[in-house]
DNA sequence: TCAATTCTATCTATCAATAGATAGATAAGA
DNA sequence: TCTTATCTATCTATTGATAGATAGAATTGA
């Protein structure tokens, strides 16, 4: 039994990160888990209510993966690099785009709740990587430029995934040497 | 009348570029139109035929607004300036994703056909940045930054339509300094 | 030249499949 | 007994796709 709701919500970020918001289904998710779609309104009523929660949960996960950039600077690693790992683990071992990067682009046509999961998302990500790069610059040059890696990161996610190699998404993140030390 | 193949293309690339390739009907585009849901299956046989349609229609579309990077350089205009302001432009304008963008990031989950339109919009691209960059560098050491230029060209496009504000896009483009002068 | 034919673009009508959603029954457990 | 989690069954709407009819334009051939 585990934990329902994971389960479903595993099995629908999968869905969607293959086939974008409007492209799954709630027999589909229920499919997969092995109940029915019936069962899947119980826990998540509305299609609106499965979506912002998938985002919610991917985004706990992702940043769950992280820890805090300081703590990673004392143990002696860099806490970009380790970021971009991540990234690249989820293209390599998913197979897949970031499930935030393909809702952000399907953003315009959305409904309501999941725009703002989304923006979390972005929002989340931004505050984490504004912290690491102020380990090194002020608090004021770090926030563009950590704005400037995920939208760079999730570039190469896309191309990463357009040209199903890897090789793509490593020549985008080597301009993050630019970003790192160019001069805003 | 007009041409009535355009009218479609016209009106399906306005809702693809809202709602994903799986967002959109033919009885939607047909109504758009005016016309009936199977006078669209006249023109255009599966939905997988329209969907590479619409990419390639937008691709041509868009690499006619460039013209050719030498040309702009004698104009003494800088071919990457106005490349991001095409970019510009389809966010302001449209007020919307970049078409090879948004079907980019749902790669995984399209018809062969589409990737394969989706796939050629980025290699053309690539090609045109890398011809601008060529103009100030050897062939070589252009090719990485036009794939770098773009992935942070279509970042910015998803950041753009998140938030909904060219603010974050002018933000991320300002990376571009970093890209065009920082060493490969 | 003009009748016969073919092509183009549309329509109406319909198909089976699937969509999101809901009502009501049921069984297990606290 | 009340709650939790599931089921069966069903609703209405929509999906991509196809068949067949039709009106008009273009082409063909005697």
């Amino acid at each position: 039994m585990e934990n329902r709701e994971q389960n479903i919500l595993d099995a629908a970020e999968t869905l969607v990160r293959e086939r974008g918001y409007n492209g799954f289904s709630f027999r589909e998710v229920a499919k997969e888990v092995g109940i029915k779609s019936s069962s899947v309104h119980y826990h998540f009523p509305s299609k609106e209510d499965l979506g912002a929660a998938i985002a919610e949960n991917y985004t706990e996960n992702f940043l769950s993966k992280l820890g805090e950039p300081k703590e990673i600077r004392e143990r002696g690693k860099d806490p970009v690099d380790v970021y971009v790992t991540v990234f690249r683990n989820a293209l390599v071992r998913d197979k897949r785009m970031c499930l935030c990067g393909l809702l952000g682009a399907e953003a315009a046509g959305l409904p309501p709740k999941v725009v703002a999961q989304t923006r979390l998302f972005f929002e989340k990500n931004i505050d984490w990587l504004s912290r690491a790069y102020g380990l090194e610059m002020s608090r004021r040059e770090a926030k563009p430029k950590a704005i400037q890696t995920l939208a760079l990161l999730e570039g190469a996610m896309i191309f990463g995934t357009v040209f199903d190699d890897v090789k793509f998404f490593e020549t985008v993140i080597s301009a993050l040497r630019g970003i790192r030390s160019g001069g805003q």
